[in-house]
RNA sequence: GGGAGAUUAGCUCAGCUGGUUCAGAGCAUCUGCCUUACAAGCAGAGGGUCACUGGUUCGAACCCAGUAUCUCCCACCA
């Protein structure tokens, strides 16, 4: 046979894939059919695919292959992200290997490289989902930067700002230090760090107004000395505070005690002087301070703490911000200017204890912010930012997701999303970047701004703010009272100046499942949209990870109410984090995630895509294994050869078909199958989806249905069991698709299955539908084979060859009509004859299988003992099972309360027992 | 601190409405097979107090309560 024997995927993929994108297949035009769209969560433009992605594609790939063979328009639009931070970091990078500072490049050349970039890496992410199959329709593939969909972005922007939903403010947001820009609450990643905790003390001094009279004027004038007498003569007393933050000791703005505490009651009043600096700071009091935690004693650093910022606000404290936006230190430090935050904290801590203000260092766990792109440590930072209003936003997607209008799955996530929702906070939505929409902002010289799409536009604005009558904020310096803008000649496009900021990325992403159809949509002038929003819009399922519920899910269905009025999607899938083996999260850092290239190398892409699937139920972190996509490999291989078996037989039309019984035992099988899996994909079960199929394929047609029906070894088949075979094949190959969509493209255009019109191909084959179960049928099988399975064991214990054929004796009932199986039996347990007797056959080989009696005359004599010991064994088990059922029945309320079909289920059980233990003692009897 | 989930074979996990498919799959292990489709395979076997303790029920892996351990999410204890 010129057929390998292995099942290559190097010989297929290529060739398929390019196949299926020359003629079209995974594009989608808006038609008759009714649509089934996903979008892809579109992954960094830099980035590379790891198995997240490898999961989460390969979960998309299944739902839109198999609705494509539903006969659903089948849409899944692909793109890329644009990634601001993470981007623009990686480009600073490359820029400083080339020797080249940011600073020194103007917005406009940083850009040109950045694009240059993004040309050079952008979209490697999308060439190896080809790898994987995703059959994404190529030509929709959008960038969240591509200039139409910026424009979007741009347009809401314009559109919330006018509703008075944008607006601008200082506020203390989470500062990257290394990308040098706000992030939101979202992108500050939490994480337990071990820390220390410094005990530094600070010598407490009268405040001015309790010393002894002396006014202001009269302390300047005081000596140093007079001072210093006077600081003795009061013996010294210190507070001592306990922080994790010595390096910011500088920014103090006040001591801050509870005001139950007696042990400081006395110090209420008086000042403390900050060690190193010597400048005073008032000791206050706040019941927010915890009495038990550290000394009880809280140092209050309003520009770098948000609850000390909330504390400094009501206390009316200054704020000094020592902070750099780099995270060094700046002048106002006074000392360590320059240095590291982290530098300074080390360094400040060896100066500190030299003046003997350093009372201890305890080591401490506590909660650290990280930079969810740059893994910085976030600094709470006093800045001016734009923010978004979520409250109105947050209504109907809370809604929509309560009354099952958004299905989560697994809708455990339900209680976390309405958490977020009910406490959703304000949205900053500025970075300090370049690479982004820039936000569309105007200012005027003096500081005062209009929001529009282009400068021109922004010169209107501002026309209209220097001729409006209600306006309620300042007009531009120089401006006189309702004069339009034309009596100020001088006043042009180019006094305007644009923010220097960027939107967050997700203010663009969020847009994705309206702005990958129409970009044009937020202009306004289409309200309905163009007609592939309108056909595709809202899309089906959004498969995504559940680290970016709120990030992103809850974000587009807010912006698909606000600008659709419809959510975008119906079902959210949400998938498990791939972990490796020992349980931590796949990550290029750790190092510990596999290549999925070179597993897709190794064990194919169908391989990988089942081993993916295989254990990963919705919700549920995935433990990666590769033995999963070495199984996945060998179910590819399985069905290779159940192949090259079928492909390997020679029909002879003169035959009669002798396997009736078989065909249509796997006829209903498959239908059983079938439904199961029908059933598995409604509910999103689809590593159960797989699980099923791949039974149906290994057992139920290798294992069992092609040994029935195989011919002897170059002996002919019949042409009926051929076709019969052929369909099933043809059938298989299409369940299987969607998961291993190679190797059946491979299969389905073998000349086995006859003539294939042009375009026939397996991709958009129709899935089979559904028909009869034979129940009875398949019951009655299940007893064969467990016959077979007892006939095999019987050789197995007594080391009889496979190829010794047997004699087998039946004493039946005839619940089964044992004949109709004779053919099926003396193939798959190789008889050499079966007949039916009355009588036990003494001193053969015996077991019992449903309700009957087999007897194997042995030419070998067997062991009685053993023989005995066995038929003991299974007495046994028999009557203590017997036991448990008469109890149960003869149990009156068991009888009165469980269903009749129970009862009398219970009985059967109990009359089978009574049988069984007839048959083994009448056995036992028989034995000398 | 609040919330959600998990705990089933050595490992990874199913077990959906409480009772026939209920204790299961794959991997791993062991035994025997290079049996003419497949050794990436075939035929078998062993392996479990369903985390623990109570409760509800005629009946519990499944429902309830508590305990333990783990994971995740949220939260400003320096």
């Amino acid at each position: 046979m010129q057929i390998p024997t292995k099942y290559n995927p190097k010989e297929t993929e290529n060739k398929w894939y390019q196949y299926w994108m020359e003629h079209g297949f995974f594009k989608s035009v808006p038609d008759g059919r009714e649509p089934y769209t996903i979008v892809i969560p579109p992954p960094n433009v830099t980035g590379v695919l790891h198995m997240g992605h490898m999961l989460n594609n390969t979960i998309q790939d299944v739902l839109i292959r198999r609705a494509r063979m539903q006969g659903k328009n089948a849409c899944w639009v692909p793109g890329t992200d644009h990634a601001s931070i993470a981007t623009e970091a990686k480009v600073v990078a490359m820029l400083k290997e080339r020797g080249i500072a940011k600073k020194d490049l103007t917005r406009a050349e940083f850009l040109d490289y950045a694009w240059e970039w993004k040309e050079k890496y952008g979209g490697i992410i999308l060439e190896q989902l080809k790898k994987l199959g995703a059959s994404c329709d190529w030509d929709r593939t959008r960038f969240t930067m591509d200039p139409e969909m910026s424009e979007g972005v741009i347009d809401t922007f314009i559109h919330l700002y006018k509703k008075g939903w944008i607006y601008r403010g200082v506020r203390m947001v989470n500062w990257d230090p290394q990308g040098k820009t706000a992030v939101s609450d979202e992108e500050v990643i939490r994480k337990e760090v071990n820390q220390k905790l410094y005990y530094i003390s600070y010598e407490v001094v009268e405040s001015e107004s309790q010393k002894d009279g002396k006014t202001e004027s009269q302390k300047d004038a005081a000596t140093e000395s007079e001072l210093s007498d006077f600081r003795t003569s009061q013996l010294p007393d210190f507070l001592t505070v306990a922080t994790t933050r010595p390096e910011t000791i500088m920014a103090d703005a006040a001591i801050c005690i509870n005001p139950n505490d007696e042990r400081y009651a006395s110090f209420i009043g008086k000042k403390v002087v900050i060690p190193l600096i010597n400048r005073e700071i008032p000791i206050i009091t706040d019941e927010y301070v915890e009495m038990e935690f550290g000394t009880g004693c809280l140092k209050v650093t309003p520009a770098h703490d948000l609850n000390d910022y909330n504390l400094g606000l009501k206390h009316h404290l200054p704020v000094i911000d020592i902070l750099n936006d780099d995270g060094t230190l700046n002048e106002k430090a006074e000392i360590l200017v320059g240095k590291d935050r982290f530098t300074a904290r080390k360094e400040i801590a060896k100066v500190l204890e030299e003046a003997g203000a350093l009372e201890k260092v305890e080591e401490y766990k506590s909660q650290i912010g990280f930079s969810e792109r740059t893994d910085a440590v976030i600094e709470p930072k006093l800045s001016m930012q734009w923010f978004c209003k979520m409250e109105e936003m947050a209504g109907p997607a809370l809604d929509c997701v309560l009354n099952g209008e958004v299905k989560l799955i697994p809708d455990k996530f339900i209680n976390t999303y309405k958490y977020w929702m009910e406490n959703v906070k304000d949205w900053c939505i500025s970075r300090q970047l370049w690479w982004g929409q820039q936000i569309p902002a105007w200012y005027l010289p003096n500081g005062q701004f209009v929001v529009a799409k282009t400068r021109e536009e922004a010169l209107e604005e501002v026309r209209k703010l220097g001729s409006r009558e209600d306006r309620k904020t300042e007009r531009p310096e120089g401006w006189k009272a309702d004069s339009p803008l034309s009596d100020f000649p001088t006043f042009g496009l180019s006094d305007l100046t644009q923010d220097e900021d960027v939107v967050d990325t997700w203010f663009s992403s969020w847009l994705w499942p309206i702005s990958v159809f129409d970009s044009q949509f937020f202009s306004g002038k289409n309200s309905m949209g163009n007609a592939d929003l309108q056909y595709y819009y809202p899309t089906n399922d959004l498969v995504t990870a559940p680290e970016i519920l709120f990030f992103w899910v809850a974000r587009m269905i807010m912006a698909g109410y606000e600008f659709k009025h419809e959510a975008p999607f119906k079902n959210v899938y949400l998938t498990g984090i791939v972990r490796d083996k020992l349980g931590r999260k796949m990550s290029k850092s750790l190092g510990n995630s596999p290549d999925p290239l070179d597993l897709i190398e190794k064990y194919g892409a169908d391989g990988v895509r089942v081993g993916m699937l295989f254990s990963s139920p919705a919700g549920n972190d995935l433990m990666f294994d590769e033995s999963h996509c070495e199984q996945g490999r060998n179910f590819a291989n399985k069905i290779w050869n159940a192949f090259r078996l079928v492909k390997g037989w020679e029909v002879d039309a003169q035959l009669s078909n002798p396997n009736q019984t078989a065909i249509a035992w796997f006829q209903s099988r498959f239908n059983q199958a079938l439904t199961e899996i029908d059933e598995n994909f409604k509910q999103y079960r689809l590593s159960e989806a797989l699980i099923t199929t791949y039974k149906l394929v290994w057992d139920d047609f290798c294992a069992w249905y092609l040994e029935m029906v195989k011919p002897v070894y170059q002996q002919p088949i019949d042409a009926s069991t051929y076709k019969a075979t052929v369909g099933f094949f043809e059938n298989i190959l299409k369940i299987v698709h969607p998961f291993m969509p190679f190797l059946t493209e491979e299969l389905w255009h073998d000349e086995l299955f006859g003539e294939r019109a042009e375009l026939d191909c397996c991709i958009v084959a129709q899935q089979p539908k559904i028909g009869e179960i034979n129940l009875k049928l398949l019951n009655e099988i299940s007893t064969i084979k467990e016959v077979v399975s007892e006939i095999r064991n019987t050789r197995n214990v007594k080391q009889i060859s496979p190829k010794e054929a047997l004699p087998l004796a039946i004493k039946s009932n005839f619940e089964i009509y044992y004949p109709t199986y004779v053919p099926i039996l003396s193939k798959l347990g190789n008889l050499s004859e079966v007949t039916f007797i009355q009588d036990k056959l003494a001193g053969a080989a015996n077991f019992i299988a449903g309700t009957d009696e087999f007897f194997i005359e042995l030419s070998n004599q067997i062991d009685a003992a053993a023989e005995r010991e066995r038929i003991q064994k299974e007495l046994a088990y028999l009557q203590g099972f017997l036991k448990s059922v008469t109890s149960k029945l003869s149990n009156e309320r068991f009888v009165q309360n469980a269903k009749a079909e129970i009862v009398a289920n219970e009985q059967q059980k109990k009359a089978d027992a009574e049988a069984k233990i007839k048959m083994l003692e009448e056995g036992l009897a028989g034995l000398v």
